[in-house]
DNA sequence: ACAACGTCGGACAGCGTTGACATTTTCGAT
DNA sequence: ATCGAAAATGTCAACGCTGTCCGACGTTGT
C-alpha cells in the first residue's frame, strides 16, 4: 500500500556505490564506464526499478521535449486518422512521439489549445488550422518551434503547408464526365466554407468551364449546416425539372449520402466522390483518392527538416490524388 | 534568424521590476499579488511572449506529467481510431492530453515502447495488450500508475479492464439467425488468435450447441495469416457440399470481406457482422454494433478513478453490444 | 505611540538530470 | 621503476519553476 516513490540516479548510484554521474553515464549510452561498474550499476538499477526520468532530462537540455503535438479539430473524422497515423509513424523513425489534441472545431478553442501545448514545450506543431487567423503562432515560429498547417493552409502566418490537390483532382474528376457527354453535373458539399471545399468547388466550375458550361450555379448544393443532410442536397438536385445526369461530392460524408441516395435509380446517375473510403470497391463507386497516410508523414517530415534545418525556407507541399474508375464514374448520360 | 531564447520567469521578473517568485505567484494563478504588481508582470510577460515551462512545473511537482499514454499495435484499424477519440476527449474534461504510440502489433516492441513512455513519466497507461504477457508493469501498478487494458485483457497482470461483450453479443446474432431456421452457419475470423475473436468464436459456438449443433468445425474459418483475405474463407464456404446459409464475421475485416463476395448472390446468405461500418446501413448488413467511443471513455475513467483513489480495487467493465437488423441478417433459409 | 495583524514580495533550496571541468586510476612505453 | 597519456570516475552548478520561510510594509485598535 505505502507507494514507495520512484528511484532516482542518486539512489541507484548509493546502491552501486558509485556516483550519480557514473549512473548517468550509463543510461546515457556514452561516456567510459567500465565494464565491471556498467554492470553494477544495471543490476542496481534493475533491484530498484529505475526509469531514468525524461522530463528532468529534457529539462536540462534546454526545456524541450521528444514530442510534436497534431491539433485536429474533431477526432470523428476517420481522414484525420489516418493522416495522425502517417505522423506518428514517420516521427517514430526519428524517435520522436505525438501528442493528440482536438479543438472539437470551434476555433476559439485553438489558441487555448495550441497555448497550452507550447507550454508542455513540444517539438513541433502540427495542425489542422480551423480559426481564420493564425497568427498568434508568428512569435512561436520565430522562436524555432515548427509549425506545419495539414489539410489547409495556415491564415496570417508563414509555414510550411501540406495540402491536396485538390482544385486539379476535382477538375480531373469532371473532365472524365464530360468526357463522356455530361453537361449536367451536379455539386454537393457540406461543409462548404472550407478550403479545402473551395477549391474542389473551384476545380468543378473550371472543367465546366472548358466545355462551355458557364452557369453551374443550379447544380451546386453547398451548405455549412451540419444537420443537413448530403441526402436532402442530392434528392433536391433529383428534383429540379432538369436533373442533373452526374453528381459529384466534395468529401466522403457526401460521398456517403450519396451513394445511399444513387443506389438503384432509374435510369442510373453517374457519381464520382472525393475521398476513398472502405467497400467503395464493393460498391463500384468512382473516387478521387489520394494516400492520407502519405499527408501526414509528409507534414511529419516538413517538420522534422525545419528542426534540422531552423533557416530553410517554408515550403507548400502538394499531395497528389488519382481518379480512381470503379463505374459509377463511367456511367454515360441517358438518350 | 537569430533563434532568441525562450523567456523565462527571471526574464519576465526582471522586466516588470519584481522577483521571479511573484510571476510565478501570478501564473499560478494562487497567491497574494497586488492589481498593481500582477498587471505590471503580465504586461511583461506579454511583451517577452513568456510561456509557463510545464517541463520544468512538473519537475518540481514530483516528476509527473498531465499526459495519458494510449499504446495501439496498429493505427490503420479505424476501430482504435474511436477509441481514442473516446479516450481524447475524457481525459480533456480533466485537462490532461493523450499521447499516443503504436507498438506495429509487434509483441517485443511493446516493452519497449512502454518503458519510453513511463520515462516521459506519463500519468497513467492504457494499452491494448499485444504481447503475452504484462507482468513487466507489475512494478509500475505497485508506484501508483494506473494501467487500463483495452479491448482485451492483460495477462499476469492486475490491471483495469475495459472489453466488449464479445460472447454475448455474438451468441445473441447467431440465436437471431436459428431463430429463422439456419442450422448451418459460417464463421469467418482473421486473425483469430485474438481474445475478441476467441470469445466471439465462443459464443457462436454456444448459440449452436443450444439447438443442438455441436459440430462446427467445419463451418469455422479460422485464420491468423493477414495475407489470407477474408473473401478468400467465405467463397471456401461456399464451395463445400452443404454451404452454410448464413455467415457471421468476427471483425469488422471478414464484414468487409463478406459484403464483397455475398453480395448479388442467388439464393442469397444470411449475414452478420461484429463492428458495425459506415455505409452499412445503405449496404442493408446486420451487425453486432457497440460504441467504440464509449470504449475509450470509460477506459480513460477508469484510469482517472484509479488517480483519484490509489488503492481502490481493479475493475472489470464490459461494453454492451447490441444487435442491429438491417437486413442481410433477416434472410431465411432457403426453401 | 505601540503592538498585533494582514498583505505583499523576496531569498533560498531543491525537483532529477547532465555539461564542464577536476581528479583519480590504469597501463603501456621507456 | 618512472612517466605520460588515456580511461574512468567524481564534483559542482544549472536547466525553470515553486514550496517554505521570512521580512517589510501598511492598517487597525487600544
Amino acid at each position: 500500500m505505502t507507494t514507495q516513490s520512484r528511484a532516482t540516479l542518486a539512489d541507484v548510484a548509493m546502491l552501486a556505490g558509485v556516483s550519480s554521474k557514473t549512473v548517468s553515464r550509463v543510461f546515457a549510452g556514452a561516456g567510459n564506464v567500465s565494464a565491471d561498474t556498467r554492470e553494477r550499476v544495471l543490476s542496481a538499477a534493475k533491484r530498484l526499478r529505475f526509469r531514468p526520468n525524461n522530463l528532468a532530462r529534457n529539462l536540462r537540455h534546454g526545456g524541450v521535449t521528444n514530442t510534436v503535438a497534431f491539433v485536429i479539430g474533431d477526432l470523428k473524422n476517420p481522414f484525420y486518422f489516418h493522416v495522425a497515423a502517417g505522423i506518428e509513424r514517420e516521427l517514430a523513425l526519428s524517435g520522436l512521439t505525438m501528442v493528440l489534441a482536438t479543438t472539437d472545431d470551434s476555433p476559439d478553442s485553438e489558441e487555448r489549445v495550441v497555448d497550452a501545448l507550447i507550454s508542455q514545450r513540444v517539438r513541433a506543431l502540427l495542425l489542422i488550422p480551423i480559426a481564420d487567423d493564425q497568427s498568434y503562432l508568428e512569435g512561436e515560429r520565430q522562436l524555432g518551434t515548427p509549425v506545419v498547417s495539414v489539410d489547409r493552409p495556415a491564415r496570417n502566418l508563414l509555414a510550411d503547408s501540406v495540402v491536396l490537390q485538390n482544385r486539379r483532382g476535382m477538375a480531373e474528376a469532371v473532365r472524365s464526365l464530360t468526357a463522356i457527354g455530361h453537361r449536367r453535373i451536379g455539386f454537393i458539399s457540406n461543409p462548404s466554407a472550407l478550403y479545402t471545399q473551395r477549391e474542389r468547388l473551384a476545380g468543378y466550375r473550371e472543367a465546366l468551364r472548358e466545355v462551355g458550361v458557364h452557369e453551374t450555379a443550379a447544380w451546386e448544393r453547398l451548405d455549412d449546416d451540419p444537420d443537413i443532410s448530403p441526402e436532402l442536397a442530392v434528392q433536391s438536385l433529383l428534383a429540379l425539372p432538369e436533373p442533373p445526369t452526374a453528381i459529384v461530392a466534395g468529401n466522403n460524408r457526401g460521398s456517403a449520402g450519396a451513394v445511399r441516395v444513387l443506389r438503384n435509380l432509374e435510369p442510373p446517375v453517374a457519381f464520382i466522390g472525393f475521398d476513398d473510403f472502405e467497400l467503395a470497391d464493393a460498391l463500384d463507386i468512382s473516387v478521387v483518392a489520394y494516400d492520407p497516410m502519405e499527408l501526414g508523414r509528409t507534414a511529419a517530415r516538413l517538420a522534422l527538416e525545419h528542426l534540422a534545418d531552423p533557416d530553410s525556407f517554408t515550403k507548400q507541399v502538394e499531395i497528389p490524388t488519382r481518379l480512381i474508375h470503379r463505374g459509377s464514374g463511367e456511367i454515360p448520360p441517358p438518350r
